[in-house]
DNA sequence: AAAATTACTTGACAAAAGGCAAGAAATTAA
DNA sequence: TTAATTTCTTGCCTTTTGTCAAGTAATTTT
């Protein structure tokens, strides 16, 4: 049963420094799953049980406002791990939703599946405190990134950031995630 | 010589799930730091070596802009654990700084320490998740607090987690933190 | 292909927040 | 305790972004 797990033994290789045979035996514990656009990998309520590596396609998160209002929290561009940190980790119910923007494929392992990579392959430690430290710094990057700045810049900053994220996601979810209005969007868009 | 490591003892177990034997075995790792106000943990252009439990007092990270301007990124209060997730687990040189608003004692172990425990000690390996976790959950909710809602919103909420700061850091710490301008709070105040 | 739905744009006006500058209040240093 | 510095407030005016509503364009469904 040949599977085409380089794109993932790649990206373990970039994410720590360990023996390839290594990364092999770990990119062979995940299973290969495929998303059709506006398919959800978690569904709000639910509990995150996927750790996912998104080979190819984009993903977003995002919940419900007070009002109501999809709010668009993450977008994820291929070659990520993709999960909710609060609802995998804690294993409590998630507000937030993980959909397809476009269609995807990629790798998965269960909670179950990754604890017992924890416990048997130390490599597996350091890769999945890397992968913790990044997302932090992103988050944390995010933060600065919406402050202190015009809606203009964080849109620039996206742009420059994730550019197929602004091609390929309606102009709605882009909008959310910037923490503007459409018609803000859209004027700022004529603009440039 | 007899230390009273005992609120750090009860962080740890209120973290991770472990014999109180374990929990004071990792306490006793800490060493005892005091800081006085106006004191930096860590400053820009430094390499993070502290992993500090922060026993009493206010701390915050904040970074300059590129007009020059001091931004302040974070705010803790006590109970908690202070350090600069980049520079510390990626061994960089850190762009923020960590500073005491007051005075300020605690618990720190180094990087170093912090592997050896993570060698010799499983335990501490899920409190380490566990906190990394936690501070990563923290950052996604900032994020959220900070879109599509009005500066007043984001100070009734700083207000409400975190009220030490409101009434112990001065407000253009503050202001900065809101992403708003030091007259702008001070009329929202005004309003309040 | 027509109808229905969703996505995007635009205009007119309103609200939120910023820029700048002057001055008052509080804190720190001499 | 006086002087110096820093912190906070306020007025006036500008810029940015929001609201609401109408209309066009694009996509999806039937």
């Amino acid at each position: 049963m040949l599977e085409k797990k380089n794109s993932l033994i790649h990206f373990i290789l970039d994410t720590v420094p360990i023996p390839k045979s290594e990364a092999e035996e770990i990119a062979n514990t995940f299973h290969p799953i495929q998303l059709k656009k506006g398919d959800f990998l978690l569904r709000g309520n639910h509990i995150n049980n996927d750790y996912f590596y998104l080979e190819k396609g984009l993903m977003r998160t995002f919940l419900f406002d007070l009002k109501g209002n999809e709010i668009t929290t993450d977008f994820f561009i291929e070659n990520n791990i993709v999960f909710e940190v609060t609802s995998f980790f804690n294993r409590v119910h998630s507000e937030t939703n993980i959909q397809a923007i476009t269609d995807c494929s990629g790798f998965r392992i269960s909670y179950d599946e990754l604890n017992t990579l924890f416990h048997n392959k130390p490599a597996f430690r350091d890769f999945g405190r890397a992968i913790l430290v990044k997302e932090f710094i992103t988050s944390k990057k995010r933060n600065y990134g919406m402050i202190n700045r015009t809606a203009e810049e964080r849109y620039q900053n996206l742009l420059s950031s994730k550019s197929q994220i602004i091609q390929q996601a309606p102009l709605k979810y882009i909008a959310s995630y910037l923490g503007i209005t459409d018609s803000t969007l859209s004027r700022l868009r004529r603009k440039i």
